[in-house]
DNA sequence: ATGCATGAGAG
DNA sequence: TCTCATGCATA
């Protein structure tokens, strides 16, 4: 009887909203908003909370069978390009100046990021890791761009994946333009963005290929909320302990009255957060350490040789 | 725009 | 288990 988010109206409400984020982001008037499809195709009626279900062995429906989900398209992706070790470990280990209006560096020093002992070329816009400025300036100019065309962040995310393979989504472009990503994931995402920019303006009149892929058949589990007294205490402990241990969680959940499992996965999101390339904390602002602790269990990303 | 969630990969 | 990339659902 705590925090019982109103299972209402996912439906109609939702989509409206997708379109009046889509048209508040890009500041066009006219919002393509695939997001109503993908919204709309998601949802097939059904009453059950979520099946814990690991796989979706159970029940597809015929629309998720007509058009490939999007999940598996990026499961696609994740095998070709498979790992980091394309982008890893080259990165142009300076992230000098950055805008510091307040004095505070926007930039965190990655411990595996950061690696010297690179070439000295720079000059390919293309094969080189671009710096923290650089892509500071490329998100900008990006997202300016891509308003001027008169394109919405769904748009890119679904003509990606139309023109490479890799569909991504809305959020995943507004987090790219708002520098909310990890520098390696920005990286990763700067050339493909950059190749729809030149398509996107090169064929500024074409009718080009829209696609209308959506859909899915994953329920997951409904958002919790946690109110704000509860993150309030979840901060605390977090700037004492960020990595709390399976057992420490579970205390803190019983305490907190919520499931374990939702204390865990805040903790995961809160220290992802720590990483963004632009990290906006809140009043407690302050901290610029990120913690590689020292506990046996777990190898964080070690720092190739 | 962002909060909570999922799943692959690594150890 | 954790991290990391990513996204549905929602404020």
């Amino acid at each position: 009887m705590q925090q019982t988010p109103p299972p209402a109206y996912r439906d109609a409400h939702s989509l409206l909203q997708s379109e009046y984020t889509t048209l508040q982001s890009s500041g066009s008037t006219l919002g393509h908003a695939h997001q109503w499809l993908t919204a709309a195709l998601s949802h097939g009626g059904e009453g059950s909370p979520w099946p814990a279900s690991p796989l979706g062995e159970q029940d597809i429906k015929p629309v998720e069978e007509l058009q490939h989900s999007p999940r598996q398209a990026h499961l696609v992706q994740q095998s070709q390009h498979h790992e980091a070790g394309a982008w890893r470990a080259t990165t142009t280990a300076h992230m000098p100046s950055m805008s510091t209006s307040n004095g505070q560096s926007l930039i965190y020093s990655q411990p595996g990021y950061g690696e010297p002992g690179m070439h000295h070329e720079s000059l390919h816009s293309d094969e080189d890791t671009p710096t923290s400025d650089d892509l500071e300036q490329f998100a900008k100019q990006f997202k300016q761009r891509r308003i001027k065309l008169g394109f919405t962040q769904a748009d890119v995310g679904l003509a990606l994946g139309t023109l490479y393979g890799n569909v991504f989504s809305q959020t995943t472009i507004c987090r790219f333009e708002a520098l909310q990503l990890s520098f390696k994931n920005m990286c990763k995402l700067k050339p493909l963005l950059n190749k729809w920019l030149e398509e996107a303006d090169s064929t500024s009149g074409s009718p080009t290929s829209l696609d209308k892929i959506a859909a899915q058949g994953r329920k997951r589990k409904k958002r919790t909320s946690i109110e704000v007294s509860v993150k309030g205490a979840l901060e605390s402990h977090f700037l004492k302990c960020p990595k709390p241990g399976a057992v420490e969680i579970t205390s803190l959940a019983d305490s907190l009255q919520l499931e374990k499992e939702v204390v865990r996965v805040w903790f995961c999101n809160r220290r992802q957060k720590e990483k963004r390339m632009t990290p906006q904390n809140g009043p407690m602002a302050g901290n610029e350490d990120v913690y590689e602790d020292a506990s046996p269990h777990h190898g964080a990303q070690t720092p190739v040789p």
